[in-house]
DNA sequence: AAACGAATATCTGAATTTAAGATAACTTAT
DNA sequence: ATAAGTTATCTTAAATTCAGATATTCGTTT
């Protein structure tokens, strides 16, 4: 199994995932307070330095407000 | 964020894998090798000890060879 | 029913990731 | 130029994950 992190699916999911952030007009801080996290978490996370699990993937979904199918099928483009 | 470990979405998730496995005709041992991966390492996978992440499911999807947006979609309406 | 082989589960350190919390480094507006 | 808001980085402790071995479970065959 690949390592996920520095892969291009990976690097892509997390661009993303910035994106919809910043479409749903929060900050880090934000994010991460809605998360019970610090910011320094979601810091981590968005310079992919840190792994998004499925389920994760999924609370990060409804928060967000955004499509998991979509962005998965976006993902399976990337190789 | 919350623990994904033990959440019932991750068992779900788990739970479809396993059978998508099963499906696929393939053994914990078939699956590793085809992974780069020990067997203990499937085990644990499929036991909950481990998260999956966005990336590692992709994998297993393209291994497998199921859809995982109507993996994704099963997973979205557990609570 | 005992023994065998195939499949899966569990265990144990060691290595790697992740987290908390603080602080530093940008940005942008005034 | 400074202040406020935002994001990035650092450190060390804690938690996960791994390799590899071994144990257990489950079917079959005799």
């Amino acid at each position: 199994m690949v390592k996920t992190l520095g892969t291009a699916r990976h690097k892509a999911l997390i661009a993303l995932l910035i994106e919809k952030r910043e479409t749903a007009g929060l900050t880090q801080v934000e994010l991460a307070s809605r998360l019970g996290e610090y910011q320094s978490f979601v810091a981590r996370l968005e310079s992919g330095q840190r792994r998004v699990d499925v389920v994760e993937f999924l609370e990060l979904a409804s928060i967000l407000e955004f499509e998991p199918d979509a962005i998965l099928s976006r993902l399976l483009k990337v190789h």
